[in-house]
DNA sequence: AGCGCCACATGACATTTGTCACCTGCCAGA
DNA sequence: TCTGGCAGGTGACAAATGTCATGTGGCGCT
């Protein structure tokens, strides 16, 4: 038997799979959690074969479980479901030491499958994805992007100066460097661009 | 027996709840699809009792979907399903005509709940939902939306007015009207702010 | 017919943003 | 030790963005 711990935020989906995959014969859902913190419990206690986690949720995301896993030597593999194909993701997932990333993009015997995959040790990911990925790094210094995240949320540059505190002129120039490296017209389509490429 | 077409581009999400409605002993999927326009196909071939439809498809929307079956008069009644709390949505909803409105981040049951009353001519939305939505009427003009959701895709004022043909003054115009109605310190924040309440 | 209201429109002006050239200091690797 | 790269910074200039006063026409109300 697989015994697998469930995070994911959305309830129909988080209910939904969780009776999917109990129909499975081999399979046994031990615990649901709906974000982050209350996964990282369900981990701890029950010491599961595999956490099927979102990577977007409240609190801890599903990559900051997987460093944790990792961090702390749990007997637990890991593997992401989710919504964007963003290259970034599965890179920084796959950094993090997870072991299968389906999309929700697929089927749901898919996702059976990659979970027996994944305990039987084998890395799971989907095949286009993998390519796409290594085609390109991402190329924002940490500063870059750090501007940038304050920038999607509306800030002006003087702001965000003064967050980081750094000088506006410094701010302008990271704002310039990433429009540059991401071929971008002006911040909006900078944010946006990294935003999809997954770097944010 | 309830003859439901389930509309929803999520593959796994879907899947999942068409078994688990199938699982009812009163409701029966007799179509499933991907986007907008195999729904409307769907819709025309199996007149079904119910269309149960995300709001954000390919193609065509969910509210484009209610607004159809409205104009044709089928015999269908339209239940959204969608992810987002934004007051908007469901004003726009109900206004295309739509009987009821349930979030994902709710149960499956309820979900099933929704589909019989429904089906028994009743309407269904969400309690707290509801009263929030009359709350704040949109106060964007067309003109202002449009131009809002241009910004949003990363243009310039120049680039905004030339698609609109307008004056690049007038465009800078309704967006500073946007953010006085929002309350917004720039653009960024105003289109954020107009999408998180549903408002473009 | 006259009034107010509103969406739509414009241009002049001030501020913010983006570009560019150039400077300092730190640190890792050849 | 030298070199290159990166973080941090400045200032001058050009371009885009935001503010404001003002004008038009349509529509409803009295």
């Amino acid at each position: 038997m697989i015994r697998v711990v469930l995070a994911e935020d959305q309830h129909m989906l988080r209910g939904a799979l969780a009776t999917l995959l109990s129909l499975e014969d081999d399979i046994e859902i031990v615990a649901e959690a709906a974000d982050g913190k209350q996964a990282l419990s369900a981990l701890r206690e029950h010491q599961p074969d595999i956490l099927v986690t979102d990577i977007e949720m409240p609190h801890l995301s599903g990559i900051d479980l997987a460093e944790t896993v990792r961090r702390e030597s749990m007997p637990t593999r890991v593997l992401i479901v989710t919504t964007f194909s963003r290259p970034g993701y599965l890179q920084r997932a796959l950094h993090a030491g997870v072991h299968g990333y389906v999309l929700k993009d697929s089927s749901s015997d898919e996702l059976a499958t990659a979970v027996r995959r994944v305990n039987a040790g084998e890395r799971y990911v989907p095949a286009g994805l993998a390519e796409l990925t290594w085609g390109t790094p991402d190329p924002l210094s940490d500063r870059e992007r750090q501007v940038l995240r304050l920038a999607e949320s509306g800030l002006t540059n003087k702001q965000i100066a003064s967050e980081l505190s750094l000088s506006v002129g410094t701010v302008r120039n990271y704002i310039t460097e990433a429009m540059q490296k991401l071929n971008a017209g002006n911040r909006i389509e900078a944010f946006r661009m990294a935003r999809d490429l997954g770097w944010l």
